[in-house]
DNA sequence: ATATTTCCTATCAATTTAGTAGGAATTAAA
DNA sequence: TTTAATTCCTACTAAATTGATAGGAAATAT
């Protein structure tokens, strides 16, 4: 399971998405109530995700939250890294955040760890195919 | 990112697979010294395991674990689900443990759900592939 | 009998998660 | 120049989860 945080985070890019532009920013209470998320928790969600490149804001009145860059180039894995850490499903697979296994007597022959590599390798493929832009609602029948 | 207990399991589980029959099963300790695992811990996890239809055991002297089913019907996701939960990522997507999610309006169109509906069932057949047999150390050169 | 094992229940410390509180700084507009 | 609305920042906190450990009861081979 993803934590909640990043849950909240992409119905809110995705509300960004369809509604915020840098010159029709979008307050962070007016997105909590939209997709029920608690106020509070959001704006700090929103303040990483800027801080991660991910979301742009303009404060003082008339201010809020936009995509700091196109929708097409924010994808599920980036969101889930920024909040939630690593893809890899074990940490001796892991890129950025690798750590050493003490399970494996051989690092370079272990069979956990061939698994763990080819799926973490495939679940950032399939994320990445996940852009804001493929995440709105279909059309009602 | 897995739990340590997960990861554990699986190490332990290859290690009954390579080592261990129901005429020669092989203690917690023994298994736990090999995979550098705390035994105490290692000993709740096998338990579980077992409850779960995946390892047996025999009491007593000369007792110790083994497996209940050929290594190639146990498989990554199986172990993961007894130690983890589910394999879903958002509650909503979840068949055993579906929880609704209260941040998309609509189920039935909610453009996030449909993509971790998807990610889900990708990840499950992949999972599913690594059974135990296909875990084991490649040959050292 | 004895040694060795699984099995069971309970407990625990550390970490992570999911927030909340309170206010400073910034900005648009009256 | 005041006011309202917003982002931004730091700190705090309660609850849940994780990663174990403790102490022994029950079973079993020799």
């Amino acid at each position: 399971m993803i934590s909640k945080k990043s849950k909240y985070a992409i119905h809110a890019l995705v509300h960004l998405f369809k509604n915020a532009t840098s010159e029709n920013p979008i307050p962070t209470h007016t997105i909590a109530e939209e997709t029920h998320v608690p106020v509070k928790f959001l704006e700090t969600i929103l303040r990483e995700l800027k801080q991660a490149g991910v979301t742009a804001s303009k404060k003082g009145k008339d201010g809020g939250y936009f995509l700091q860059k196109p929708a097409q180039e924010i994808h599920i894995a980036e969101i889930l890294r920024v909040l939630d850490g690593p893809i890899a499903l074990i940490p001796c697979v892991s890129y950025r955040y690798y750590q050493k296994c003490d399970e494996c007597v051989n690092e370079a022959t272990c069979g956990v760890k061939r698994a763990f590599l080819d799926i973490r390798a495939q679940t950032v493929e399939l994320m990445k195919n996940y852009t804001l832009d493929k995440l709105i609602d279909s059309p009602p029948l």
